[in-house]
This record gives structure tokens, C-alpha cells and sequence, in this order.
DNA sequence: GGCGTGGATGTTTGCGTTCACAATTTCGCC
DNA sequence: GGCGAAATTGTGAACGCAAACATCCACGCC
């Protein structure tokens, strides 16, 4: 507080090379730890820059460095779970290795939405840009893009060749199926996500195979939009099927409707019909049953995003590229939503 | 894509100057939109920036503007439904005034994080701040921050001068608390979030005074902590008091271990006790019973956020000042959980 | 003792933009 | 038909920083 001289400007690092008696040069040198500059000047220009309050001007070191310290991401502006819990917990990696995340939030997935993000991004000059684009529609628009900037896309197509990094659904998926079969029930049944998100897509395939796999016919798929509202309308329908003992759902949300469904319909959970969800959401260990589910690992999708974002940033995109990937396996997690057939 | 030469920097304003015959000057007109521009330039230099591709770079303009379309937020990282739904409804609504939003997570709510977020949009030159700082032990760490710096707090400390912008958590407790009063219960029962968040207190305050002016006694205070495991450790207790009829808990997700709770007990919702939560988190209605709450308007809050912002923005911190104050009433949803006492 | 070597510091330049001011053109009007 | 005001365009800074290059100094070596 010793200095509060109302300058229009924030002090520069001119002013502090002056307190300091060095050259503005040095100052700079003691910002970016450049070795070569005594202790005891080192030390002196610490002090002016405490003194005087003084914050290097990142838009100044950006306009020269022609790189900036901010990591653009773009994800659906939904509160569905996963990707909002995405977003956070990359920007608490992203933190950590000293960027700064700008989002850029989009209403709906299509092409247009996304392309419009991007260059808002890129008009931000960001270092780097994330796309949680869980659906197919969503890749055109990262077509086009100058091959220099740095992306990785989560949960994207798992045809094109970028740089990707997933969780492993199909592993989940099969999980999921297994741990229901394995409780001796006959087949199981399968509410989806929205047929165009390839996390959908591919827990129906995790589950499609096992049933495959185990020689049982597959059963009518039902599709739903990830909101429990989905779950519970589908349930209105397995809820009357009697034969219907064993259930995956595509997330925990649509767990959570089927639930209501079927106690609305005197059928009870595990008892009459064991159910098994995806997300594992915080509040599914309170679900009435708490429900098994299957856990992806965000904080581990964040870290490898961020992985293959900086090596890209590093070494120049020409560096890494070939389309890197990173999946993320899931994990199951018993609880009480399932037991064994006819018990 | 008819240009792609590739030079080591994207192109400039004197590279679009040059193309279209005019001086950079002429083309920085154009970009802002400044009268006294004759329309046949005008469309010479936009031809001119669409051939080569231009973007203006947004680290020149904020070097010497002094200041940048992007406003810092910091809020909490964690999924809480509250924070995560502010945070998004204010990104969409920054984006659609040509903002950037910045987001700076926080770990915890302690004044240490909250500073050094703060600090670290501040290094990044944010036109504006956003701080959602539920608790006490913020209001410290936006003390001492340089008083022209554009700043907002949503659901901070009611106490404090600053610019606000509050949901109304006394009166939608109150809605709620009244609700089960006039289904006939004799008291109502609260399960609380926790003790340091404003929002907590405004909701214990607005049940005690609804009780307090029906000349009820105030049963013992439960507290949570936003958790659905809290509602349930709570709910073990109240289960176990044939007297609760009626709970109004501090959030949905402490309705939803509640009702877990009441359920193992063999007590029936709305049957034997009655429930409103408050949040409307988009499974509520899906609960088992549809859980009645108390909706908060998050898009309200963001508008609301963002004029205040702006109005600092524009006219200088000095303006407005004076601790502008926006309240957002929130609003009842009727669903299934109360029922009339002893029904 | 001259010369090289390398550490420490200073000087200059330019990044892409806007701002303040200057220069030029256009046009109305008597 | 010329003069002033307004419209349009151009010129030269300056913003705060890092990179490249230049300078100075101390030290050790043959």
C-alpha cells in the first residue's frame, strides 16, 4: 500500500526497471527466469515489481509471443452431467499447468453452433482448443480449421482421424450387461441415449456384443434423450412387460425415471427388476435403491486431454499429430440395484 | 480458401490495408464500425479481409484500449447444481453481448483460492468479475482489489457494500415453509445446507420466521451439507419421529437421501410425511414421489448479473457504484410430495 | 599481459492495433 | 466560382512486452 499514485496507467515494467535502476530488459528477464541475472538484482527487481503492484500485461506478451496462456474449450451449455463435469474438471488441470480457460458455451450441438464457437475462439487467439462434441453432426465443423492450432476433441467420432480422447463406453457398456447376466437374469434390456451421440452408440454396442457374445437374442432397444423424463416414459413400458427383469440404462438420469416407473407400478427395485446406470452421478448412492453404475473417470479424461493438448502446444502441432488417442476405461460400481434373478 | 500462403504470421490490418488500397487506419474504421466510411470502402476492405481470411487480434486491441472483452469468473468447481447452473446461464448470456467468458474454478470456498483466482483474472486483464461467493469467508478477498475493476457477486454477503445480485432464498424458504403449513402440518421440520453459505442461512431465516409468525415453536435445527448423503444421515434420525410430518430440506439433493431414508424406514412419501426441496434440479420431477421445490430463476440471475457488469463496464466503476442490488425471486413448483397432514 | 570466454546488463526493434491529429476531397451556398 | 464546413482518408505515434543484437566486465589461460 506504500504507493498509490493514481496514474491512469497500471505500472509498466519500464516503471519498475526505473525503481529498480536496471533496464526494462532485466525486469523481464527476472519475469521469465532467465538464468543470467545476479541474485542481488534479481532480488532488487522483485522488489520494485512488489512495490509498485505491478502485473506483467499478458496481451502485451501475447501481441509479441504471438501465443497466449488460454485454452479455448467448447462444450454443450446443458447441465447434463457429463459434459459439464468435463469442463470443470479440465479446467482444474488446465489451471494447475498455468492456463487459463475460456469457454464457449453452445446451445446445441449441430455444425453451425460449433463452427460459430470455434471461431470465437480462434478469434481469442487461444493456445489451444477442447471440443466435448459427443455427436456426429459435430465434426464438419472441426474440418476446416487452420492446421496450426492445437485440438483435441473428447467423446468425439472415433472414425476421423483427430486427436481424441474417450471414454471407453463399450467397455462400460459390457460391464454393465455382464454384471446383469451374471446375476442370472435371461437377457437385459437397454434404454439408450439420443441415437446421435456416440456415447449412446457405443453403449448400445458394448451391450449389443455381450448378449452377442453370451448367444442371447438381442431385445427390442429403447431410445431415450439422457433425461430422467426419457427413463420414466420408457419405464411406463417395461414396467408392464413381466418378462423384463434385468435393465442398463444409458445414464443414471434415465435410471432415476425407470425407478419411478416401476414403483408406480408396484414392481420393485431389485427385487422384480435389477437395473444398472452410467455416470455414477453423486447423488445415485441415494437413489431409493442406491444404484450400481458404471464411473467414467474425468478427472482422468481431463488430465490425458490436457496431456495430448500441450504436446501439441510444445512441440508444434506438426509434432504429435497422426491422431493421437487416449481412452479412458470405466469403472463398475456395485450397489444395490441389482440382485439375482427371481430372488 | 483461395489464398493460403503460408507465412509464418497470419495476416494483418496493413495486409488487408494493402489489398484493398487503403491505410490500416481505413480498415480499423471499417472493424469498428465507425461512421464517416463511405460505403464503396467499406465493401472494398471487407472483400479485402474475406480474401485473406483477416481476424483482428484481440491482444493488439487490448494492449492499447487498456482492456478486453472477456470477464473472469470464479466459482466453485465442484458440480453443485447452483453454482454450475449460474455459471452457464451467465456464460450464454456474456456470449450473446460479445463477451468472453473466463472461468477460474476454485477449489474451495476459503479467502486464500478465492484471492489467488482472482489474481489470476486480474493478471489476465478482465474487463469485468464475476465472484459467486456463496459464503462468509469470501468477503475478504474482494476487500482490497484495485476499485476500478468492474465487479459483481452473486449470492455473496448481504452485509457488504458491494454489487450484488442474490436469489431470494428467504422468500422461497418461506414459500416452501408455508406450503406444508397450510396442508395442515403442525410444524415443519428443516434439513439445512451448511452453515456458512448465505444461501443456507437465508433459507434456515425464511423457515424460522414462517414458523415464528404462525406462533409455532421451532423444531431443532438438522444440518447438511448440500448432499444427498447428508439428507439421508439426517433422514435416519427424523425417520425414526412418528411427530415429523413435514421437512423442508435446504436443497433437492438432501430431499432425494431423505427420501431415501424415509423409504428404508417404511415411511411413505407424501403419505406419512411431506417434502419440498428447493433447486428444481432436472430429475426432481422424477423422484419417488415428484418432489415439490422451490425453482430459482438462474437465467434471471445471470441477465440480471451481466447488466449490472455492464453498466460498470460502460460507464466507468465510478458510475454505478453505491452497491447496486438485484433480488431474483424464486418460484414454487407443485409436485407430488405434500399431501395434507394425517391424509 | 593479451586474448578469449562467458556471465551480466543495456539498446533497439517490432508485434498489430487504436488514437490524435493532419491532409485531402466533396459539397452546399451565396 | 470560390470559400468554408463536413465528410473521408491518411500519417505518425504509442501501448507493454520479448527477441535479437550489442556492450561491458571479470576471470582464467597460455
Amino acid at each position: 500500500m506504500s504507493v498509490s499514485v493514481k496514474r491512469g496507467r497500471p505500472p509498466g515494467m519500464m516503471d519498475v526497471a526505473r525503481l529498480a535502476g536496471v533496464s526494462h530488459q532485466t525486469v523481464s528477464r527476472v519475469l521469465n527466469e532467465h538464468k543470467n541475472v545476479s541474485e542481488q538484482t534479481r532480488l532488487k527487481v522483485r522488489a520494485a515489481i512488489a512495490e509498485l503492484g505491478y502485473r506483467p500485461d499478458r496481451a502485451a506478451r501475447a501481441l509479441v509471443t504471438g501465443t497466449s496462456r488460454v485454452i479455448g474449450v467448447v462444450a454443450q451449455n446443458s447441465s447434463l452431467f457429463g459434459p459439464a463435469s468435463m469442463l470443470t474438471a479440465f479446467e482444474e488441470a488446465a489451471q494447475a499447468k498455468g492456463f487459463a480457460v475460456n469457454v464457449g458455451s453452445v446451445r446445441s450441438l449441430d455444425e453451425r453452433s460449433i463452427s460459430e464457437a470455434v471461431e470465437r475462439h480462434l478469434d481469442q487467439r487461444v493456445a489451444g482448443l477442447v471440443v466435448i462434441a459427443p455427436v456426429a453432426s459435430a465434426g464438419p465443423a472441426l474440418e476446416h480449421l487452420p492446421a496450426d492450432v492445437p485440438i483435441v476433441t473428447i467423446d468425439g467420432d472415433p472414425e476421423r482421424s483427430s486427436t481424441l480422447v474417450t471414454v471407453d463406453q463399450v467397455a462400460g457398456a459390457r460391464a454393465a450387461t455382464k454384471r446383469l447376466l451374471d446375476a442370472g437374469h435371461r437377457t437385459v434390456w437397454h434404454i439408450s441415449g439420443p441415437s446421435d451421440w456416440f456415447d449412446a452408440a457405443g453403449r448400445v454396442r458394448g451391450w449389443e456384443e455381450t448378449l452377442t457374445e453370451a448367444g442371447i437374442e438381442i431385445p427390442p432397444l429403447l431410445t431415450g434423450d439422457w433425461s430422467a423424463a426419457s427413463g420414466y416414459r420408457n419405464g411406463q413400458l417395461l414396467a408392464r412387460l413381466p418378462d423384463v427383469t434385468a435393465v442398463f440404462t444409458a445414464n443414471d438420469h434415465i435410471a432415476l425415471g425407470l425407478l419411478r416407473a416401476l414403483n408406480e407400478h408396484g414392481r420393485r427395485v431389485p427385487g422384480d427388476v435389477s437395473i444398472v446406470g452410467f455416470d455414477d452421478v453423486p447423488e445415485a448412492a441415494y437413489f431409493t435403491p442406491p444404484l450400481t453404475t458404471v464411473r467414467p473417470d474425468f478427472a482422468a479424461v481431463a488430465t490425458a486431454t490436457l496431456e495430448l493438448l500441450m504436446a501439441q502446444v510444445e512441440q508444434g502441432p506438426a509434432g504429435v499429430e497422426a491422431g493421437a488417442r487416449r481412452t479412458i476405461a470405466p469403472e463398475l460400481i456395485e450397489r444395490d440395484s441389482v440382485a439375482r434373478a427371481g430372488s
